[in-house]
DNA sequence: CGATTGGTTGAGCCCATTCAACGAATGTGG
DNA sequence: CCACATTCGTTGAATGGGCTCAACCAATCG
């Protein structure tokens, strides 16, 4: 929780700083939104960041490393209801009930930085554009949210799959990682979970895409060999 | 647009005052408020309040009646996000683009407030509160969202319609309207196309549940004789 | 009155699931 | 270091839930 002040970790440098929080500031708010921010907490790979029911107080950004959120219904059933990726904001759901109402999970060894929900209100007072900028925040993740409904709602499972990849190429993209060389940190149930698909379907629908020359599946490195025909099959009603 | 200054249309002598946007506020603050509204515009059925794509100004909530919302998709899909009653704000998901990324169309005649987006932002600097409220509302709408993808992904057809009706049943219970009779506003399509199911399933399904007695169908008029079964029904997994 | 829209029901089909076996990779303890 | 368990992924065969296609009816409207 303590940082090092020779480490020097302020969103002001931050490689990702225009896709995070203080994307749009200048750099006198960075500075005070930076001081009210813990920069760089490591969460271990598995490792729960949040669970559901927990009281909510503070909202989290990825620095590094990528996340999964799960939703579990009183029955027993899961539903992951997003894969989150650097620059991301974790714990908006939890805004509306002051507890948390899904587990966020890291896919692999990430750094997050914390803000309590309370000082970023206070900042959110004194710094004009953080407002409206906050409001865009949240209702991105609606946007995004309505886009995974249609998916689900009216998508077969070649045209889910080939989704899921296309958006998780543009993403990684837009981090300047390869969009064609995707190194999934889920596990194929996983997929299968968020895209409403039995783990057996991912798989053969991977493999079916590997033998019309569209990708090439080694495990969870999946290489994008045919984007334009890939982006087409999510389109194929 | 113009509010006879007779008919004294404000938000706070509203009924539906504490589920709308003025939520929390005291009577200074709502007077506020108000004053940067345009009241109970009429819309009529099958109306478009808003259409995808078009510039984001302002959002509306719901006084009197309901809507659906719809997103299309560049293939022709289309998908219903939502059905909202009174006290629902309309155009939330138009923040993060600056457009409208969906249609809004009334099911029956209805009347709606608006404002401007960026009165209610300057608003949200005067009044500490609404911040904090505004902030909620986005985030509920996140919520919202999240549990119809638990629905979509995870859930049986039957699941979903039962579901669907327990909800639709709160709702009008939160809204002083009969949980045991509901009327519904929207065709079978919709109904269908909102929880990712053909119309013919959802008619079907509804015949299932009259016959196990556990609602009674009369065209648009659904009567709910055995809640508790029907909440089971949603849990069945 | 016909035309249109909305709703119900039946028969057959197909896509995704279920159930199952198997292989590869990884980790653990003796 | 190997033996073993566990997790993860692939693939096959059979099943079934929801879809497609179709016919029909009721209500509404111009």
């Amino acid at each position: 929780m303590k940082i090092p002040l020779t480490q020097k970790s302020l969103c002001g440098c931050c490689v990702i700083r225009e896709r995070c929080l203080p994307a749009g500031l200048n750099d006198e708010e960075v500075l005070l939104l930076d001081q009210q921010m813990e920069h760089r907490l490591p969460i271990k790979k598995g490792a729960l960041l949040y669970s559901q029911g927990q009281v909510f107080d503070s909202l989290y950004a990825i620095s590094t490393g990528s996340f999964k959120t799960r939703i579990l219904h009183e029955d027993g059933r899961s539903q992951i209801t997003g894969f989150q990726l650097s620059g991301e904001m974790l714990g908006l759901d939890a805004i509306s009930e002051e507890r948390h109402v899904c587990d966020a999970i890291a896919l692999e060894d990430s750094t997050v930085c914390k803000i309590a929900y309370d000082s970023l209100t206070n900042l959110e007072s004194e710094i004009n554009p953080l407002q409206r900028s906050f409001n865009k925040t949240l209702s991105k993740e609606i946007v995004r949210d309505q886009s995974i409904m249609l998916l689900l709602g009216s998508m077969r499972a070649e045209e889910r799959v080939a989704a899921f990849l296309v958006n998780l190429s543009e993403r990684y993209h837009a981090r300047q990682q390869s969009a064609s060389e995707l190194v999934l940190r889920m596990t194929r149930e996983d997929i299968g979970n968020y895209l409403g698909l039995k783990l057996e379907t991912v798989s053969r629908i991977l493999s079916r895409f590997a033998q019309e020359n569209l990708i090439n599946v080694q495990g969870r490195l999946i290489t994008i060999t045919d984007v334009k025909q890939l982006q087409l099959v999510t389109l194929s009603s």
